[in-house]
RNA sequence: GGGCAGGUACCCAAGUGGACAAAGGGGGCAGACUGUAAAUCUGCUGCCUUAUGGCUUCCAAGGUUCGAAUCCUUGCCUGCCCA
């Protein structure tokens, strides 16, 4: 029985505001008498190819409504895309290409089905309604709104008060965002809590279009893997989906104790009074070995977590090197006595962006050729047909170089 | 349209004719320390056949000069004020 006060339970739990919530109640309470799903929307901006776990907290929150039998939507901003959004950034976005945008999308469906059920889950573009959409009808639209009320906003205020610039194209987000809930009808509208100013938006449009407004609601965010900022494509301080197995674990173990417990908190089920009595290695090796399971199956999780322990812990060389070299006698000077500047091998594994930052890399001791340290940049490592050379390249990349003569 | 202030490396930001590959901070990388980390401390952080060496940088293009990130011209971009 989706008694209201079960539903509520289990829509609340681990949200972070509901505006309003009597709003909600009602609109479940008629859904359950009229026996009318809810049409819950979700929108991502697909400004990078991948969603990470960021992403994850909405999407669970997304998969209970559907779980309690409700339309979920799931709506791609390929339109609003090309503006970028402006929430929370102290600088005018790229925009990107349409191009660019679409391929970027059309790996959301697929990542968001490793949560989703994707037969009851409804995909939307919104150039499917923007695109159409004409000059005046965009004229429209921002009479809805003025500037006073959007330079209210936080990011935008403080980029007027730096005097940094905002364009005009900015201001068209929030409005098509808004816009967005009522070209789908929304009945309830997941965000970040940063997005409460875009959400709150989608509920003034519906209202001066003449539609009941949708219920908000805000999740946390989710803090980047350097503990501060939130999870960001951007930022670079992502956990994606579709990373490998390896890299995600290795990721996830290189966050602070502290944020693996918010991780818990926001990603995971468990009892985080159990996790933090246990070992803060254990917990954060369980931590990643459950996500990495999550995504790419039971296996690759254990798999990740057995390498993990091979590669950093005990320190031996992983069975899959990050490069493996192949080097033939037109790689060395002298065929009778093969050898090879030691910079030259290392930049041949390609895990080093230029010779001079190996040579500082050797320098400075991050070099390893069969767990020898190698401190000399001038040194030539002598090679052997048939025997390979294990290498280390700084504190996480290993490879394997071998030599075919 | 007019006036003023700006555009420096991945980011922020000093530098206003030579000692500048360019201070400082952030970020990144490495080492030490650890429980994988984080925090902390130390070092490095344009590129190059490996260098008391060469090459390419300070919005762009020209120019002045023995010498320019620094001066001049034009252009592009940004902010503020006025219209």
């Amino acid at each position: 029985m989706n008694t209201v006060a079960h539903q509520l339970d289990l829509i609340l739990r681990g949200i972070v505001e509901v505006i309003p919530l009597n709003e909600l109640e009602s609109k479940l309470a008629r859904s359950i008498k009229e026996q009318r799903p809810l049409r819950i929307k979700a929108g991502f901006d697909p400004t990078a190819p991948d969603l990470h776990l960021g992403h994850t907290v909405l999407i669970h929150k997304l998969k209970h409504f559907q779980d309690l039998g409700h339309q979920v939507i799931f709506l791609i901003g390929d339109f609003t895309g090309m503006i970028g959004d402006p929430t929370g950034q102290s600088e005018t976005r790229v925009a990107l290409s349409k191009e660019k945008v679409l391929e970027n999308a059309k790996t959301y469906a697929r990542q968001i089905f490793k949560i989703l059920d994707p037969h009851k889950t409804q995909v939307e573009f919104n150039s499917r309604w923007m695109s159409a959409m004409t000059a005046d009808g965009l004229i429209e639209l921002s009479a809805h709104y003025t500037v006073a009320r959007m330079l209210e906003r936080e990011d935008f205020h403080k980029r007027y008060a730096e005097e940094k610039p905002i364009s005009i194209h900015e201001f068209m987000y929030p409005l098509i965002q808004g816009y967005d809930s009522v070209a789908l009808k929304a009945d309830v509208e997941l965000g970040g809590t940063d997005q409460k100013f875009n959400l709150l938006m989608g509920r003034d449009l519906q209202r001066d279009y003449g539609q009941e407004a949708q219920v908000v609601i805000t999740m946390p965010l989710l803090e980047g893997t350097d503990g501060v900022r939130k999870m960001s494509k951007s930022l670079g301080n992502y956990i994606a989906l579709e990373d490998t197995p390896a890299d995600m674990f290795g990721k996830l173990m290189s966050i602070s104790d502290a944020l693996m417990h918010r991780y818990y908190e926001l990603l995971t089920t468990q009892d985080l009074a159990l996790v933090k009595k246990a070992h803060p290695m254990e917990a954060k090796q369980s931590l990643a070995e459950r996500i990495v399971s999550r995504y790419h199956g039971d296996e690759a999780g254990r798999e990740a977590r057995a390498m993990f322990q091979q590669k950093f812990q005990a320190r031996e060389f992983p069975d899959q090197p990050d490069a493996h070299v192949i080097l033939t006698s037109s790689d060395v000077k002298d065929v009778a006595a093969p050898s090879i500047g030691l910079v030259d091998l290392i930049a041949k594994t390609g895990l080093v962006p230029s010779k001079s930052e190996v040579r500082r890399l050797i320098v400075q001791g991050g070099v390893e050729i069969d767990e020898r340290r190698m401190t000399d940049a001038n040194a030539a490592v002598a090679l052997t047909v048939g025997k390979a050379l294990h290498l280390r390249v700084g504190r996480r990349k290993f490879a394997v170089a071998d030599y075919t003569g």
